[in-house]
DNA sequence: AAAGTAGCTTAGGCACGGTTAAGTATTCTA
DNA sequence: TAGAATACTTAACCGTGCCTAAGCTACTTT
């Protein structure tokens, strides 16, 4: 009954699957995943409850999926960075990259540091597994800016506080995109040089 | 029959209730609110499940006192700086402050912004209501820095970008407490010299 | 055209966990 | 010392919501 993807639409044609991964990831931001019900989920797509079961093992399963994608894209792009340039010059760009996926993600970024405890034991490995090896990259890059050698627990905590700072998109309220992005990769920047230079 | 404030005991005495209060926000932290049942509460402190009615409301407002108190205790504090201090010599001052809140109370964070929706939807507004507050005066003291006038909503969005930047401590791994506070500050501050910097 | 399959429907089972009820011990108060 | 209040106990209720079951429709395939 509902025309989500006829030839006249010039959206991307999503996949059923695809639609309630989207629909729920926007859900869960607002409501929080234990306040989202299936019915919800499969009523925002036009189809009722239970239809979600010909497409996940279950609501969990979906969050999940869910949760490992958005960890596994990220460190993909940040493994393609560090592939094509040298550490020395790779925080520009990794910076620059997260900025623009803080700006354009909002739900995924809510989702993942607030539900991440809902998801399954399994799934939670996983996504922390790549979580921490896209922090290892950054440690890599941000330790290659400094000549001397630097405390890895120091750069990991100093890391985590720049993700804190570019993550914080969900909290703030709407600017223009571009002012948005000059503004946090100008304070990602200056809270790094600020770390570097406590270190000579 | 569990000896939780005899004479003997030298830890500050308790009341149950507090005792509950406490216990609660390292559960939640640990698993999520919904996870976390009033049994387990009740359990952690040696009295069993409904014993908690006789103390709060139910388990949502339980939570619901939780993060009004921190979000309250927070914007009193950040009061009495601005009360004791001109607010162009106020940044260090709460920045300081906030820095040592964030250390000092890594689960109270946790649950804060993971579990916010899951309480009473009057509790949300009044802990919104303190933050925002809290965010006023941030934003008045960022903008007394600079000589001239700055975009209201683009400090806001610095100020979001510096608390995301500070309240990372639940992420990173432990460190030395001076350590990790003296990291947090240098880059905090580092931070906002870099948004003041770009607007000249 | 028959048959399979993908995607959906509604109805219902069933578990979990918050909450209430009812009764007990201990400590304050008059 | 009676009585009230406080802080607890265990047992049970019961609402919510995930998930399963069984069957329908439409499109593809043989």
């Amino acid at each position: 009954m509902i025309e989500t993807r006829g030839p006249r639409s010039n959206a991307p044609r999503l996949s059923r699957r695809d639609e309630l991964l989207s629909v729920a990831a926007d859900l869960f931001a607002e409501r929080g995943f234990a306040k989202v019900t299936v019915d919800d989920i499969g009523n925002a797509v036009g189809v009722s409850g239970p239809a979600l079961y010909h497409h996940f093992d279950g609501k969990e399963s979906l969050l999940g999926e869910m949760l490992v994608r958005i960890s596994d894209s990220l460190l993909t792009k940040a493994i393609t960075i560090v592939d094509n340039v040298s550490l020395h010059k790779a925080l520009d760009p990794i910076i620059a990259m997260h900025v623009d996926f803080a700006v354009d993600n909002r739900s995924l970024i809510t989702v993942h540091f607030r539900d991440l405890v809902q998801a399954r034991k399994g799934d939670q490995r996983r996504v922390k597994d790549l979580q921490s090896a896209y922090v290892d990259i950054w440690v890599d890059i941000v330790a290659a800016q400094h000549i001397t050698v630097l405390d890895t627990k120091e750069v990991r905590a100093a890391v985590h506080a720049v993700l804190g700072l570019i993550n914080s998109t969900p909290f703030s309220g709407r600017l223009r995109r571009d002012a948005h992005v000059s503004l946090l990769r100008t304070m990602a920047s200056g809270a790094i040089a600020a770390f570097l230079a406590e270190h000579r």
